[in-house]
RNA sequence: GCCCGGGUGGCGGAACUGGUAGACGCAAGGGACUUAAAAUCCCUCGGCCGCAAGGCUGUACGAGUUCGAUUCUCGUCCCGGGCACCA
């Protein structure tokens, strides 16, 4: 056994040893042992591995390697989410090309990902930007496109005239360009859309069947898709043949509509307009409001504003004449692009109505205090009973609901519907690094999908990236110039590409298969091994993310490319990095390392600390996992990531904890190098019962055991690794108690190899390269990670005797030893007898005595 | 505003289905070893009172249920996240 532990050397040795051996490549044929598929959310490749990645890989490998113990055959991919925005950004910025810098940052964090030690099946490696990715993705989009999954429209975009560029919403800064500062405006361009509302019902019920799911995803996947129930109503319009319809989930209020209400962008805010003196008016509104953007707009203090159309609608069942405005608040977006106001019983008809004079007229009556119209300072929304509501009146409005919708559907006025706030997905960026959507424009022919047999529409070399006003494939005109599939005349092809969540949305499937070369996905390997039985990342991606895969999941269901609903039976979100942020008043934000002792190490001024937040390199507060593998060694920075909180919450970064976890490590190569005369070529398996009477040896193995039970349920439970290894600490440090009794006694030898061989089993998913040195320094046979799950004995975990705590009327007064077998009433013997307690009991009367087995006796007086 | 989480020592965090609050680690203090330091080992470590035995108090705050509440119920405050004129 070598003296010292020296990870760098560890490290290397095993991580060589993985690769030469390729220890994690699994075969896709069934070899009658369960399948696990363990996946980590995979990475956009920025440049270098963060901390946030260490801790995201490090829980997904403990679960990996886990699983492979207990026997599972488990397949746990890696791959890069590598188109994108940044790296146009940075060719700009660098003069090189986007796949030269996303392909070199590719090597280096496939390099950083290997000194973690995480155990990859790396031959199933993949990047989405490599076009045996995409050109795959391309087929699937032009099967959605036949199936009418895709289509066209017109869809408003963020627009800076200044730089003619179309800006994605993470690039508009307080409604500004990010470049050069001007407003950024909306403007109308045709964008490709994926109808994920066909699904939205599909995708609303998948969620109750997502149990191993966190609650909050859930939630926030159900208010994203945010179903209401309503109807539709038609109002005519006064001298005209045509209607306007409206969605509202209040149609128990219709007698109370005296307005209505229409979004600017609506286009019939013009068409009614056109020809009345309010043209003008609504024309210059109209432009007003498409020019702020998006958050301006939604924000929460803009003021409710609008302008009379000069038309009028009919109320249709009251007869009454409606005004038609158009208003700043209505959405294009959501339901019809139209509102029936009714002021009396919608804050926000109300606020409208005040501000612009318009009619107040009660239909829902509450309890005791009738609405006055005239008196009242805001809408009444609750329930109540219809008034002035012709033959509804006197009706409870939740039955007027369904009553007053049945009424217009007799006349073919109205129906019942469903609404959903989630809207169809715009996936066309004009961006340069993307999947190209594969599809030609012909002068003669329209839109026509590129055939299967031309594909893939692979994206050309040489663009020029600094061109402006449109995507950079529009000016690479040996990309763009092509023959029309149908009719063979000179054709155009679409210049989009599609968003990088498409890529996203499939690649946990084609891990099953990326060998496949002639289609996106096999069917049988996908079906054995999916669903993915665990998936791990970030918070952030609650929604958008794993919204869109479950959203393709199902597409590829119904396109017979696989044949299960649900992508991730179980989901773990984990918490972010955070570090304390410092700052000095003359250089601003300070990176730890130039923090020393409270002074910044720049000018000499006082470093002052700041909150602790998510580490990110705007605010400096950063580790480099690289610097910290150096200076310690991946086992050390995998067991603190685990150890310094459960997975699911924030993770505190401690550089003092990173020495503890350092120093546990030590102290078990140090257990191990210290006692190797005792550890030494001994196998597992094989641990005899400890002398009658050696209660020192049936302590150990009774801890190693209870230790064996406590990790694994906290494993199997919640991932609960920082409880998992805070029970080996304390198994390590029953041993080095235990040591002078394992050196003088035979069976107390047994005992302790029984204890660590358990402890550095136990630890082998955690920190995989100490333990397989230490299981091959000591002579065991085969690789610490190849041994099967230690299993515990209940029987030797059992205690003998149990510790009882005495209550007297609620509070601890004594504790006893009893026999762990000791029947009740003997404990209730016990426990009155007991020293402490009697000062508490004497000369008072016992009214009542509880017993609890194996815990305590609460007595009452 | 609405919907989810969450408030436990100096710090990160433990506590099974209501049963000894503070496991484990970090920091701090004291001691041993050393010429010295590091490393290592031993001891102390929520607060208050006490020489001690021990007592009182304590899981954001206020009530309640219970023999017993960090855990369950109601109300209040604070922090984090998501959504937000959704008709």
């Amino acid at each position: 056994m070598d003296r010292h532990y020296n990870p760098g050397t560890i490290e290397e040795k095993w991580q060589s040893f993985w690769d030469a051996n390729q220890s994690f490549r699994v075969s896709d044929e069934d070899e009658g042992r369960e399948k696990y598929y363990v996946l980590e959310m995979f990475p956009y490749p920025s440049g270098r591995i963060h901390m946030g990645h260490v801790r995201n890989y490090t829980i997904g490998d403990v679960v990996a390697r886990y699983k492979a113990m207990r026997g599972f055959k488990v397949l746990h991919p890696m791959g890069w989410d590598s188109f994108g925005m940044p790296a146009e950004n940075a060719a700009i910025q660098n003069k090189t090309h986007p796949a030269a810098w996303t392909y070199a940052n590719i090597d280096i964090m496939r390099a950083q990902l290997k000194r973690i030690g995480l155990s990859y099946d790396w031959e199933r490696e993949l990047a989405t930007s490599d076009v045996s990715y995409y050109g795959l993705e391309q087929r699937i989009f032009l099967k959605m496109y036949e199936r009418g999954l895709v289509y066209r429209k017109q869809a408003f975009v963020n627009w800076c005239e200044t730089c003619r560029t179309v800006l994605a919403n993470e690039q508009v800064e307080a409604g500004r360009c990010w470049r050069c500062g001007e407003e950024v405006t909306q403007k109308e361009l045709p964008q490709w859309c994926f109808r994920i509302t066909r699904y939205a019902e599909e995708l609303l019920e998948g969620l109750e069947g997502l149990t191993g799911w966190p609650e909050q995803v859930i939630t926030q996947q159900r208010n994203w898709i945010g179903r209401s129930y309503g109807s539709e109503i038609a109002f005519r319009i006064e001298n005209s043949d045509d209607s306007i319809t409206v969605f509202t989930t209040r149609p128990d209020t219709l007698y109370g509509a005296t307005f209505m209400s229409i979004a600017p962008e609506n286009p019939l805010a013009v068409q009614l307009s056109s020809g009345t003196s309010q043209a003008g008016p609504v024309r210059d509104f109209i432009a007003r409001v498409l020019k702020q953007d998006k958050t301006v707009r939604s924000s929460d203090d803009l003021v409710k504003e609008g302008v009379f159309t000069g038309a009028y609608c009919i109320n249709p069942v009251t007869g009454r004449r409606m005004p038609v405005y158009v208003a700043n608040f209505v959405l294009m977006e959501y339901g019809t692009g139209a509102v029936m106001a009714v002021p009396a019983h919608d804050q926000r008809d109300f606020e409208f109505a005040r501000a612009y004079g318009l009619d107040v007229r009660v239909v829902i009556q509450p309890e005791g205090a009738p609405l006055d119209p005239a008196a009242m300072a805001q809408a009444y929304v609750d329930d109540g009973v219809l008034v002035n509501s012709n033959r509804f009146t006197g009706m409870h409005n939740r039955e007027a609901m369904g009553a007053i919708t049945d009424y217009l559907a007799a006349q073919g006025l109205g129906r019942r519907t469903v609404n959903y706030r989630l809207k169809d997905w715009g996936i066309s960026r004009q961006r340069y690094w993307g999947a190209p959507i594969p599809v030609v424009h012909c002068p003669r022919c329209g839109i026509v999908p590129v055939p299967e047999r031309d594909l893939p529409v692979v994206l050309p070399e040489k663009v020029s990236l600094e061109v402006l006003g449109r995507s950079p494939l529009a000016d690479c005109t040996e990309f763009v110039n092509t023959a029309c599939p149908q009719c063979g005349a000179a054709a155009q092809r679409e210049t989009d590409t599609m968003d990088t969540f498409v890529e996203s949305s499939w690649y946990f499937a084609r891990y099953a298969c990326p060998d496949l070369m002639d289609a996106p996905l096999d069917p049988a390997r996908v079906n054995y091994w999916l669903p993915v039985d665990q998936y791990i990342g970030g918070i952030e991606h609650a929604v958008m993310h794993l919204l869109y895969a479950r959203f393709f999941t199902r597409v590829l269901r119904d396109l017979g490319m696989l044949d299960f609903d649900e992508p991730f039976t179980n989901l773990l979100t984990q918490g972010m990095v955070c570090m304390e942020t410092s700052s000095c008043a003359n250089c601003g934000w300070l990176f730890p390392e130039e923090v020393q002792s409270g002074a910044c190490t720049r000018c000499g001024g006082e470093a002052r600390q700041g909150r602790t937040e998510k580490m990110s390199k705007s605010k400096k507060n950063v580790v480099d996992p690289e610097k910290l593998i150096a200076q310690f060694g991946a086992d050390t920075a995998r067991l603190f990531c685990l150890f310094a909180a459960p997975p699911e919450k924030d993770l505190e970064w401690n550089e003092k904890g990173v020495e503890g976890s350092f120093r546990f490590i030590q102290r078990l190569w140090r257990l191990a190098e210290e006692n190797a005369d005792l550890l030494e070529h001994v196998n597992a398996g094989s641990y005899g019962e400890p002398a009658p009477g050696d209660d020192a040896g049936r302590a150990m193995r009774r801890k190693t055991h209870q230790t064996i039970a406590k990790v694994t349920a906290d494993i199997e439970k919640s991932f609960h690794f920082n409880t998992a290894i805070s029970a080996v600490m304390e198994l390590v440090n029953h041993l080095y108690q235990f040591v002078p009794h394992a050196r003088n006694h035979a069976a107390g030898t047994q005992a302790f190899r029984e204890a660590f061989d358990a402890a550095v089993l136990l630890l082998a998913p955690m920190a995989p390269h100490v333990c397989e040195e230490i299981w091959q320094q000591l002579g065991r046979a085969g690789l610490a990670g190849e041994q099967p799950w230690p299993t515990d004995d209940p029987a030797i975990a059992a205690a003998d005797e149990v510790q009882i705590v005495v209550q007297v009327n609620g509070k601890v007064r004594g504790k006893l030893s009893v026999d762990a077998a000791a029947a009740d009433d003997r404990v209730r013997e016990l426990a009155l007898a007991c020293e402490h307690v009697q000062p508490w009991i004497q000369g008072r009367e016992i009214r009542k005595v509880i017993v609890v087995p194996k815990k305590l006796v609460s007595i009452v007086v």
